[in-house]
DNA sequence: ATAGCTGCAAATGCTTTGCAAGGCC
DNA sequence: GGCCTTGCAAAGCATTTGCAGCTAT
């Protein structure tokens, strides 16, 4: 998470993860930590940035994900094989998936748990349990 | 899951989903249920095609895995979001992930269990449940 | 006969890349 | 100044679509 308090925290932070602190990273940073934990893909930051007036390209956006995934201050959120999310909530915890609208939405931490399998295959060891509860609408 | 003992029952169950036994599906279904539970992706059921010396092109296979997926007879599984997965298993189960090679496992079910959330937003069901268990090489 | 299916090639949609111009230290 | 970053346009990749010809009933 980065520091928002002021620009030059947020110029420290960026530089602590290795990221020179552009005019764009500073300002796609405050619209994914100013307001709460978000799920964004690349599109819906884009357009958020634009609405912003914050003059930035498509690709800068997709970079800017990767390179704050990268620096494990965005995660990664799979449930969709047409669409790459990320969320500013990097906390180990899980996901709702509203099929109707595309959208997602953490699950408490205290709602949801997955028992582990107590044998794993041979030599391997657990990365990561992701777990989404797909949501549609009651009939 | 399609009765492969004989083509006849094979046609009759494609038939019964409401699908013509064509030479292309009929083939397809014999790849996918004859060899146990398979994770296929359209290329590598593709490759497996024409290994098998079947004349298929690429977009029936893509066309066949969803009418599959329609019908009930497959599963579609999202690990990854650059790959589409169909899975010969539609018990309710999840699924190890090996990020090294991309694989995917099932994991058995007595083995893994989610503690569902119990108060869900308001006038949604659950549509399903998915586990990813991501498994990398231990160092 | 005819409605449905296949195969090809073109189109699509999301994401990545190459490279010249611009910005940070 | 030098290296990193940006922006644009082009390329890439998995998947979908349009449509003429073929096939099952």
């Amino acid at each position: 998470m980065i520091d928002l308090r002021s620009n030059a925290e947020a110029t420290k932070d960026l530089r602590a993860v290795g990221l020179r602190p552009t005019r764009q990273r500073l300002a796609l940073a405050r619209l994914l930590f100013g307001h709460g934990n978000r799920h964004v893909t690349a599109e819906s930051l884009y357009d958020s940035a634009l609405d912003a007036g914050i003059k930035v390209s498509l690709a800068t956006v997709y970079n800017t994900l990767h390179q704050f995934t990268s620096a494990g201050l965005l995660r990664q959120v799979v449930v969709d094989s047409t669409r790459c999310y990320f969320d500013t909530n990097i906390e180990n915890h899980h996901h709702f998936y509203f099929e109707d609208t595309g959208e997602i939405a953490d699950i408490p931490n205290d709602r949801i748990n997955a028992v582990a399998p107590t044998d794993l295959p041979r030599d391997m060891e657990i990365s990561r349990v992701d777990i989404v509860v797909r949501l549609r609408h009651t009939r």
